[in-house]
DNA sequence: GCTTGACTTCAAGCGAGCTTGAAGTTGCAC
DNA sequence: GTGCAACTTCAAGCTCGCTTGAAGTCAAGC
């Protein structure tokens, strides 16, 4: 076969392989996230590349980054080759500050859970789960509404 | 002081104390999850009640539910008074297993980044972070977009 | 060369969870 | 009894991450 027929993925093959749809990597190239050439047609075609770029940006949502934050992220690695282990590394420990930090809220929240499961008050002056100490951190999507501006001491 | 005076609450008192807009209880009273009297003149008046309900359904959505989800689970609760023991811990230990799932996504997720910080590949057929050999489960926001149908064996 | 499926653009829609604005009314303090 | 902030409704708008549909073009197998 031929070594340059799949040189270059449609945006047929591209969905196929990422498990996106192609409405959705349309979606990204227009958001910068990604970028194909076009034939004499007109018709997208993307670097093998594009694979992990978009497998990056999954993997990015997955940590609770918006496409926005994804794109930044991106633009710390090279676009064309893979990734040396210091690029990646650095990247992904900040990841992992982040799952960390959701992690913890998360954790945070089960322990006021279960501290009210036994007084099953939900009081506004004495439950724990509505009146936190503290204002926990706006990390992540599902740690967006938190309950700061707890209801203040009541008669 | 009038016992009778401070009763109920005007939608701005709700707000204040709540931490949410007007414009937000508003939209909840509309959803059917708050509900409120009327004054002769038409402005609403909620029972002390609608607080711990507010309340509630704000570490709903900290726990990951939609407005609909936690409407079905104040359904569960009484509506007046406030909920006894048993029925509190019915409805805790259910978030508890949520938040608990919602923390394992993470931890996987956490697992598989840290092996991939050695290795600086994010290769395809190779890294972990890209073919991850479970499907992670769909709990909760932040984990709405996974690596699912991750692509195949390349040469 | 023709058919057919995969592609193209552009505009609109969706769903969740609200906010904003306009135009008008109420309630309370002085 | 009046002034003004706080309330009312209704409609539209917004953000995020896409999907859907219409109308048309391209690429490739027979």
């Amino acid at each position: 076969m031929s070594p340059n027929a799949h040189d270059r993925l449609t945006i047929g093959e591209l969905a196929a392989r990422s498990g996106l749809a192609t409405s959705a990597l349309r979606y990204y190239e227009e958001l910068g996230l990604i970028h194909s050439e076009r034939t004499a047609g007109g018709q997208r075609r993307y670097k093998r590349a594009t694979l992990r770029r978009v497998a990056f940006i999954r993997a990015a949502q997955q940590v609770g980054l918006t496409l926005d934050e994804a794109r930044a992220a991106l633009a710390e690695l090279p676009a064309e080759r893979t990734p040396n282990a210091t690029e990646w590394a650095q990247v992904a420990r900040a990841w992992q500050r982040r799952i960390d930090a959701q992690i913890a809220d998360l954790e945070r929240l089960r322990t006021r859970l279960t501290g009210c499961i036994g007084c099953g008050c939900l009081s506004l002056t004495r439950c724990r789960l509505y009146n936190p100490a503290d204002t926990a951190a706006q990390s992540g999507p599902g740690a967006r509404y938190l309950l700061e501006g707890a209801p203040p001491e009541q008669s």
